[in-house]
DNA sequence: ATCCGATTTAGAATTATTCTTGATCTTATT
DNA sequence: AATAAGATCAAGAATAATTCTAAATCGGAT
């Protein structure tokens, strides 16, 4: 569901590609994006610069934004805002909203029941083009 | 819809109450809640402090900050976040969300259909509690 | 009238992000 | 393999929204 399909998005574990979807891939575009593909927590740009350095102690916040800017740009990763928290990173491209746990703080995505339209249940003019949705809840999760 | 009812939110163009839902007033705070309520296009911080400099022309922007923390916690307007953009500020109460119309830059408040909840066409755990819900669309509207 | 806590003000501080500039790496071409 | 052209990277400065600080002021209760 949220694994990439092998052509256009390859297996994170392998090799550099020359390039991912018109992006050409450097070290620490490849770096950063599989780090973002192995992870759910929707990380800031600065927790992606801290846990990157295991890999490339030398790269800079700046290129970990340039590169998340890259990847943003071309439909890679998504980025995620949420209130005026700093930005976070997300490898799910389906549309889907994200839940956020006042417990746990986590962010867990979430998805429409099957069937659903967001058109068909917004009382939005006839003809409305809807190019993106951003869906944002808060609360808490059920005791598991 | 909008309309504040009468003993818990005074009409806007009335004489300054003693307080709104528990929050005391203040000249500054009364002057920002009444700019607020009469204007549909969503302001920001900076956008109030320019327009009330009108009314209050020593009000400084630390205090719109201020006015506007105090009377977002209380519960009286509504802040709402369009990714990494200043914060806006909104005085419908009810549960909506926010189209960002892409040819004129406007944002309009949008509602579900009669008779939708969220809580139904989304797929979460049993149990889950919503306490908070933000939905942004940005696209284009019909041409009128 | 006066005291006390809350509020306002002005400006400094903070913080995420972007920008700038020079250095370095890639790729294509010889 | 050398070179030129262009893209990318690194380091730190710059930006911009917001928050904080400290002193002045205000408002309500005594």
């Amino acid at each position: 569901m949220v694994t990439p399909t092998p052509e256009s998005k390859p297996d994170p574990a392998g090799t550099m590609p020359a390039e991912i979807s018109g992006l050409r891939m450097t070290k620490q575009r490849w770096e950063v994006y599989r780090l973002l593909m192995g992870v759910r927590d929707h990380p800031t740009a600065n927790d992606v610069f801290m846990r990157i350095k295991d890999r490339l102690p030398n790269i800079s916040l700046a290129t970990v934004y340039n590169c998340l800017e890259a990847l943003t740009q071309h439909g890679i990763v998504r980025q995620v805002n949420f209130d005026r928290e700093p930005s976070r990173f997300c490898p799910n491209l389906e549309e889907h909203g994200h839940f956020h746990d006042r417990k746990s703080g986590a962010i867990h995505d979430v998805i429409f029941k099957p069937g659903v339209n967001l058109a068909d249940v917004l009382d939005l003019p006839p003809g409305t083009v809807i190019t993106d949705v951003e869906i944002t809840l808060r609360g808490e999760l059920p005791v598991s």
